[in-house]
DNA sequence: ATTAAAATTTAGGTAAGCCTAAATTATTTT
DNA sequence: AAAATAATTTAGGCTTACCTAAATTTTAAT
């Protein structure tokens, strides 16, 4: 049985291994979890110990693949409660965070199963991102943005890439909603920005913005 | 904000209140915590100080208002978790209690509140226990039990006394369900046991057994 | 009312997880 | 390639929440 803080290294990592073909450093560590690199070089030690992690001291940290499976099952917590809180308490995008961080702990694989069940079997969260199975697999597919279609294409909105609340806000406003259909219209020559439909509406937006919007193709 | 061991100790304090007038002895405190007196001494001092607990050195410890309002927070997300768990996960009754142990722990009033409008603002948990409103209010009431009824009488079952697994076990063989409405039709001399009438069929149980189960007259 | 027994507290220690400051290693610049 | 800078690790402390063993206080028994 692990630590929450244990857990919450392992998840750090696995996060930050996206971006990065060798190992995660002590330093990017330590700044997304808001703790001191000296604390992290410690935890990193144990992980090692506990094979969860390769450890090369200077040359920072690498999953091994049972690492990556527990990392994944803890993200498979994080997000089902996701969904939960989404679907059922009628939390809002910006505010599940918060709380899936403290439900993703929780040490029941009964549990984390039935609500599976219970959600029926949902394969991605409100953000977009998959749901990895009980197993701690996931098929990892580069997500494309809004601003990767061509004119005349058309996604469906499946989830945000910078889940700020000030760019939920943006969204919930112009109506723009986890499901939707997004045309891309058109778009400007000097400032890159998309004229996008939407339901029966049009509207434009930044390029900024359809960056930081994943869909899949439909 | 407290922290995890603090929120369990206020709540073995609560708990093994009921039964006593005056101050909760250490060793009680020790022995339900399943930890050691001298640890729970030093808790106790910082209860105190905290303005949770009154604690006289040799003496006990007895809630503040303050301090039962905090307990009785914990037991309100304590119990409709374990409606949760039952409804709508398909729970047994003994099963749902180490899980419940670790989710009265998640911090999130709008959490709370809206798991409670989830489940339609239940009134007791599965084990006929009642549920406190967000304020920390309830209304105890002394808890009936079958063998309290006389002969003739109808109560509904609410609750158990005792949650072993055996009992709820041997309930569940006999199809004594929560919620189910139990007559009773004789008492036998020589060993108290009560013959009962449950739905359509009759059966006997021991006079421990009758009195592990809570029921409401009808 | 002593004494014996039980309960409780104090003293001193341990492990986890954090910290700061100093030392070491890696990387970048010149 | 040496020097300057940045990243990382080590050393040494702190707090929380445990523990055991010894000391103290309360309670029960005689």
């Amino acid at each position: 049985m692990l630590s929450l803080s244990e857990e919450n290294h392992l998840k750090s990592i696995f996060h930050l291994s996206i971006n990065s073909e060798d190992g995660v450093s002590t330093n990017s560590i330590a700044k997304n979890l808001n703790t001191k690199a000296s604390s992290v070089t410690e935890m990193l030690k144990k992980l090692n110990e506990k094979l969860l992690i390769v450890y090369i001291k200077y040359h920072g940290a690498q999953l091994t693949e049972l690492g990556r499976k527990t990392a994944l099952k803890i993200i498979r917590k994080h997000r089902l409660w996701e969904v939960f809180l989404v679907e059922k308490l009628d939390f809002k995008w910006d505010e599940v965070h918060e709380v899936a961080e403290q439900l993703e702990h929780i040490q029941s694989e009964k549990l984390t199963n039935e609500l599976d069940k219970f959600l029926n079997f949902p394969t991605h969260d409100p953000h977009g991102d998959p749901i990895p199975n009980p197993a701690g697999f996931i098929k990892i597919i580069p997500k494309l943005k809004l601003s990767d279609l061509g004119i005349g294409e058309t996604g469906k909105f499946i989830g945000v890439k910078d889940s700020s609340s000030a760019f939920l806000k943006y969204l919930d406003k112009r109506k723009i909603s986890l499901g939707c259909n997004i045309k891309v219209l058109h778009q400007e020559e000097f400032d890159q920005s998309l004229h996008i439909g939407l339901d029966e509406t049009n509207l434009t937006i930044s390029i900024k913005s359809a960056s930081n919007l994943y869909i899949t193709k439909i």
